[in-house]
DNA sequence: AAAAAATGCAACCGCCGACCG
DNA sequence: ACGGTCGGCGGTTGCATTTTT
């Protein structure tokens, strides 16, 4: 941070006016002021920005608005497939450093993103009955939520266009089928690898579950209220329903190279 | 149709490190 | 060296909306 940025020439400003200072949801006047700010003045001193542009709000504030809602070139709606790839993949690499992820991930927000994995990914392990630090979840996100992601990924790509179809989707699959020797005509969408996972899902680990990838925001909510089911705490314990070591699918690792999450990156952007 | 419950997300809070005088 | 202030970050909360009962 620059000299210019401390400069304010009256720091006890907010202790002053802290009667004054409004908190909750910005109004359409708010976000003109500062937009028109940050368009002149650009970003950054944020506590200047607030009191030359009139807001009677924090400095914290004013940065916050502007980050997650009103700076352009801001991705709206649902987190998209490759996206939710994504964030799997970075947060089994770096855990809860939402501002370090959302930096692959152009046009969202560390909020975003924090929100995404405390409705979704954390509500699945609750309803898994486990941690979702857990080992068990973890892997299952690697071994089946991914793999799965990664299929319908294929699918879409398959159905959207047969003049392209190599895109992330299908170069990561080749590794898929790779490293677990899968049929080579699995390209064909119509055979869906999930298949070969199915027998290890639990019920409320379906598609309808887990997917997000919906236009209709209320099959969004439906999709999110499958029902807890048959993989309790105990089946966790004893490891019988799902023991990937066992099944030798710890070459996924190998999946996650560097080429493949800048084909992602790409991708969205 | 109404009440209750669940959901999603915007916004706030508290902590921390960097920087400055 | 030290105290004050800031921006940045992750965690948490409040509440409007949606869905279920």
């Amino acid at each position: 941070m620059d000299a210019q940025v401390r400069d304010y020439g009256c720091a006890s400003f907010h202790s002053e006016e802290d009667s004054s200072i409004r908190k909750g949801p910005w109004t359409v006047e708010e976000d003109t002021l500062l937009t028109d700010y940050v368009t002149v003045h650009g970003e950054g001193r944020w506590n200047t920005a607030a009191r030359y542009a009139g807001l009677k709000r924090t400095g914290k504030s004013c940065r916050l608005r502007w980050l997650n809602y009103l700076r352009p070139n801001l991705r709206r709606g649902n987190i998209t497939l490759q996206e939710q790839l994504l964030i799997l993949e970075l947060h089994s690499r770096w855990g809860n450093r939402w501002s370090k992820i959302a930096q692959s991930l152009p046009g969202r927000t560390d909020n975003e993103i924090k929100n995404y994995w405390r409705t979704r990914v954390q509500k699945l392990a609750k309803q898994l009955k486990c941690d979702v630090n857990s080992k068990e979840f973890r892997d299952s996100m690697r071994h089946v939520w991914m793999p799965r992601l990664i299929e319908r990924i294929r699918a879409a790509d398959a159905g959207a266009s047969t003049a392209q179809p190599t895109t992330v989707a299908t170069a990561i699959h080749s590794d898929y089928e790779r490293y677990y020797c899968l049929p080579s005509q699995a390209s064909n969408a119509n055979e869906p690898v999930s298949e070969l996972i199915d027998p290890i899902l639990v019920p409320e680990m379906s598609d309808e579950s887990l997917d997000t990838q919906t236009s209709d925001p209320s099959d969004y909510q439906n999709n999110n209220r499958a029902g807890a089911g048959g993989y309790n705490s105990d089946d966790t314990q004893k490891g019988s329903s799902f023991d990937p070591i066992s099944l030798g699918w710890y070459e996924m690792e190998n999946l996650w190279n560097e080429e493949n999450i800048w084909f992602l990156q790409q991708q969205l952007m």
